[in-house]
DNA sequence: AATTAAAATTGTAATCATTACAAACTTAAA
DNA sequence: TTTAAGTTTGTAATGATTACAATTTTAATT
C-alpha cells in the first residue's frame, strides 16, 4: 500500500504535503518529531511549512491513521504504525523503539473500563535501552 | 505515614517546601501539574517559586517517591501514588482517572525486556471519561 | 555565638515546542 | 472564469519548562 492509498482509507483527501509526510511516516520507524518530520522533507519540498507538518500529523491522528506518542515529556512523536504495539522511551538517547503488546489483547475500540470510553491504548516503558547499556559497558557514548 | 517520613524513606532532606509539595501529593489523587501544586501551595507559602515546585517534583521522581506522567501532551502531570496502576486521560476535560492495573504483575525495576533495561512500566489509556459522557448525554457540559 | 561551606530556594530571563491567525495559494465544482 | 471551500504558508504569540545567578537557609566547625 503506498500513501496515496493510506490517506484516502482513512477519509484524507492526499495532497503533495500529506503524501510525502504519509510516506515518510510508513518507511522511518523511527517514532520521529514534527521538527524531524520537518527537517526529513524541507529538502524536497523546499516551501513546506512547519505549521503544515504539525497540522498534518494532528490530522492523521484525528483520522487514526497515526499514534501520537506522548512518552517523552520533552517532545510528542508520531507513528505511522498503528498496530497494537508497546514502546520503549530510553532517557539516555530518547528514542523510542518498537516492542510487542504484552497486555491482553482486546480491541482498543468500542472498549469500556470502568464506564469510560477508552478510543486508545498506549503501554509504554522507560530505561536504558540495549545500546545505551551496551554503549556504557565499553564506556563509549552511543550517539 | 506523613510526608516528612516519606521523604526521608526515599532519601529526600526534608524542607518546608518538600514537605508542603509532598503532603499536597500524598492527598490529592488529581495527578496535578505543576502549576496545579504551586497554585495550591502559593497562599500557604506566599514566598514559594514556581521553579522550586519544578525542582522539587523532579526531585521526587528521581528519587521515585512520585510519578511523573506524560499521558497528557499539553502537561507533565504528577502522581504521589507510586503503586503499579494505570491511567486514563479524557481528551474532554483533561483529568487523569485511576485504574486497576491490567498487565501481567510485573515488577518494573531489574526488568529486561528485549535488551532494555526497564525502570518504568505506564499504561495509559485515553478516550471520553464517564463524568463527560454522562454530561453529553444529558446535553450539559461538565466542567 | 560567629564562621564557613554546602545545599536549597527564589526571581528573572531565556528557551523552545506548539498553536493562532490571517494572507496566499490551490482545487474542484458551478 | 467565477466562486467557494479547502489547503498551505509565514509570522507572531503562547505557555510550559529550564538556565542561571543571587539570596537565603542549613548544618557542621571553630
Amino acid at each position: 500500500m503506498n500513501a496515496y492509498e493510506r490517506l484516502t482509507e482513512y477519509g484524507i483527501k492526499p495532497s503533495v504535503q500529506r503524501m510525502a509526510i504519509m510516506e515518510y511516516l510508513m518507511t522511518h520507524f523511527t517514532h520521529p518529531t514534527a521538527d524531524e518530520v520537518y527537517m526529513a522533507l524541507c529538502d524536497t519540498i523546499p516551501t513546506l511549512s512547519k505549521t503544515t507538518v504539525y497540522n498534518t500529523l494532528k490530522l492523521f491522528v484525528d483520522q487514526q491513521a497515526a499514534l501520537m506518542l506522548t512518552i517523552d515529556e520533552k517532545n510528542v512523536h508520531f507513528d505511522g504504525d498503528t498496530s497494537l504495539h508497546s514502546h520503549f522511551f530510553c532517557r539516555r538517547c530518547g528514542r523510542v523503539h518498537d516492542l510487542p503488546y504484552s497486555g491482553k489483547k482486546r480491541e482498543a475500540r468500542e472498549l469500556l473500563i470502568e464506564g469510560h470510553a477508552v478510543e486508545e491504548i498506549h503501554h509504554y516503558y522507560k530505561g536504558i535501552c540495549k545500546d545505551c547499556s551496551e554503549a556504557e559497558k565499553e564506556n563509549k557514548n552511543f550517539n
